[in-house]
DNA sequence: ATTTAATTCAAACAATCGTTTAAATCAATC
DNA sequence: GATTGATTTAAACGATTGTTTGAATTAAAT
């Protein structure tokens, strides 16, 4: 217990570097492949399509859930991180990723011009939400109706979930 | 301090109230609207409408969040619920709202009869992680980028929420 | 007005948590 | 192998939390 604060000062330090070690490679990867998205559109004249920017950005997200063992764990950080209206953690990951969904957001406005930018916000926010959920859902599930198999592995999931946000994002706004 | 404990008998005890307090109402008036909507559905012949039976739900849901003092404090707190993994609050929370998740389920399934169970249930999960986000946005948003106006009032959060979700519910699922 | 019950208040309690301290253990260098 | 530095362990500390206790206060009934 005390060898917490002798290498990190504090439970917060600790914290914050368990955040860092886990989310640093997993933005850069996502941020690369956005980026490749980005630089492709641009060079092309045309905006990007969708569901390229979705799988970019959700496939190392949700991939990440299978990263080693703690994986789990961590996500259930993050989860409240999300939730909790004015925690430490909550601070140090939005600090961490803010970078990341601004691109994913330009990214969204690029390719869906015709939508005011804050409906392109708001449905930005609705599958956040809905990756959050996503992301835990193993423990969520006492609500399993019947024998439903719910047990989708990863690729089905980023699958799944991109068929219905892309959809979403796409629907008119009025 | 000694109060709580006078009249509930413990925290835990306390924390049921509260949730009873605030639940129980909202309950009722989403399983009589979505209720109806079955009913009327059964008379008719045809299987029920998508978007109603996300207005049925979602807007007593989302009007919730102006309900009185202290609603957004209650809404956080069930935000956690959601997210954390083993509470004694999330269990709770998911007993009471169970019957109703269920209820919606149903009548989901009912009207997208073209879609495997699983699918619905894999994209009410997705629906459901969108709400729970949306609900605390307020406090979410140091991720605003620039002028964006995302103080949107409760109408046209339903609105836009159902505007995504129906259609994302729609969507092909391969 | 007095008695009775219900409720609140103040203090104390054990338990837990984050942190600090000092001793013990380990590893590496001379 | 002794010495030095780094790391772990064990104990203690203050602060906080949920709960209990008994006295003080309030409200109601006689």
């Amino acid at each position: 217990m005390a060898a917490v604060n002798y290498h990190f000062g504090s439970k917060e330090e600790l914290i914050k570097a368990v955040i860092e070690r886990r989310i640093l490679p997993l933005n850069k990867i996502r941020i690369e492949r956005m980026q490749n998205i980005k630089d492709n559109a641009g060079a092309v004249g045309y905006p990007p399509d969708i569901r390229e920017i979705l799988l970019a950005f959700f496939e190392p997200t949700f991939e990440f859930r299978k990263s080693g063992s703690g994986a789990q764990d961590f996500i259930s950080l993050i989860g409240r991180a999300f939730s909790d209206q004015r925690d430490t953690v909550r601070e140090l990951f939005l600090n961490m990723v803010e970078s990341v969904f601004q691109l994913l957001f330009e990214l969204l406005c690029d390719a869906l011009p015709s939508l005011p930018k804050n409906i392109v916000y708001l449905r930005l926010n609705f599958m956040l939400g809905a990756m959050v959920h996503s992301m835990n859902m193993n423990q969520m599930c006492q609500l399993i109706p019947d024998g439903l198999n719910l047990k989708v592995d990863s690729s089905t999931l980023v699958e799944q979930f991109i068929m219905f946000t892309a959809t979403g994002l796409e629907a008119p706004y009025e």
